[in-house]
RNA sequence: CGAGUAAAUUGGGCAGUUGCGCUGUGUUUUACAGUGAGGAAAGUCCGGGCAUCAUACAGCAGGGUAACGGCUAACAGCCGCCGAGGGCGACCUUAGGGAAAGUGCAUAGAAAUAUACCGCCGGAUUUAUUUCGGUAAGGGUGGAAUGGCGAGGUAAGAGCUCACCGGCGUUGCAGAGAUGUAACGGCCAAGCAAACCCUAUCCGAUGCAACGUCAGCAGAAGUUGCCAGCUGGGCAGAUACUUCAAAAGACGGCUUCAGGUGCGCGGUAACGCGCAUCGCAGAUAGAUAAUUGCCUUAAACGACAGAACCCGGCUUACAGAUUUACUCGCUUU
RNA sequence: GGCGACAUAGCCAAGUGGUAAGGCGUGGGUCUGCAAAACCCUGAUCCCCAGUUCAAGUCUGGGUGUCGCCU
């Protein structure tokens, strides 16, 4: 299994912020867009309203994990960013795990 | 039993399954093995290593430190000890050199190293005022007013004299020293130096986004630049350097050391020496997640909190638990 | 990760250790038939906690927050 490509530059976060689909649960925020570079790629953000870097770090962690289990079932080419909100560092992998598929199903990522 | 003082430790452990980073082995895209956050990783407040600045040298400026002896690579750290202050006590706090080199200290007050406003006393003049001198007991001002209090003394007073206390100096003794103590001397020296300042002593600057190698690169303007706040001295110089614009990668630096643990010896202690043993993160948008079982436990889901070149300290944050030494009070024997 | 700067009234801000200047704004008043302008009055936990000092906005130490720079 290859790595997870990531999103590292400014201007690729705001151009989904800005043309991208979003998607919202108390627990997680979704913008999605497609791509043509041939492959999903991903991009976490953790403002400073979260908490301190430990806080900051397990959202980080989890989203990683939740989206570790569901990268498979994605059927085409997306970029995705995931937004952590106040809630994340209380939730649990297998839960946000769980959200996070019914985002996908909103956002039409993933064919049942 | 109660109240307290000081110091130290811990921050659950073991095993399994899926998954992630790094290293090694096989191998060539998947296996196996090992390993994977802290006592503060934090704040970046001190000190050092390391690296660069073409030479890093000197002086000035600027900054740090400040009883004494030791430890240390070094330090504003630590240990011991002295003085001062606090506590019945165990013990705690302490930026603790110099105000007999100089400047400054608002307002109030007569006067803030300097005096005479009201007073008190004496002389002269004059006849109810003026002037000269003595004095620092009393008044008032202030944070602070010539060491405090009592007695003697005097025209009135005053360390003018004496006793006690406080401070200073000299000599003797004890101590490694700060200092302590005894005798003697004379009251001359008030406070503030985290105000300027003086004395002693230390400090070149910049920080791994330093710096090196490779790859890449496109130009335009300028002429002195380098070591920096200033000066001296020195070095390089068109194949150089500066500014603007553009481009932004890969590898090294990078983790084996002032390392950890145990034992012994020296030292009051900090710490040092010797022997044995262990290998213990190294990412580069940045790795630890999910779940199950057992054990210890009062409980273990629980505090504060995430390495980014590395060490020694300091400071700040911290649920709960444990241990040791000592003090005071009460009760019983 | 490293290096630095700042915090004073609602806003902008000055400030040698000795009563915290000023401007804009708020509120009240004077003036006017009513307004505007003008004039007068009005208001501070000097970011927080300790220390030095007779006395801290200022000096020293610690903390909190905000902002800037690096390649």
């Amino acid at each position: 299994m290859k790595r997870t490509v990531t999103l590292k530059n400014n201007y690729e976060f705001h151009r989904l912020y800005g043309k991208g689909k979003s998607f919202k649960t108390p627990a997680l925020v979704l913008y999605v867009m497609k791509n043509r570079v041939g492959i999903c790629r991903v991009g976490i953000t953790t403002s400073k309203k979260i908490g301190n870097a430990v806080e900051r770090s397990r959202c980080r962690r989890v989203i990683r994990a939740a989206y570790r289990e569901l990268e498979p079932k994605i059927t085409g080419n997306f970029d995705f960013v995931f937004v952590a909100r106040s809630k994340t560092k209380y939730v649990k992998s297998t839960d946000l795990e769980k959200t996070m598929f019914d985002l996908f199903c909103q956002a039409g990522v993933i064919s049942v």
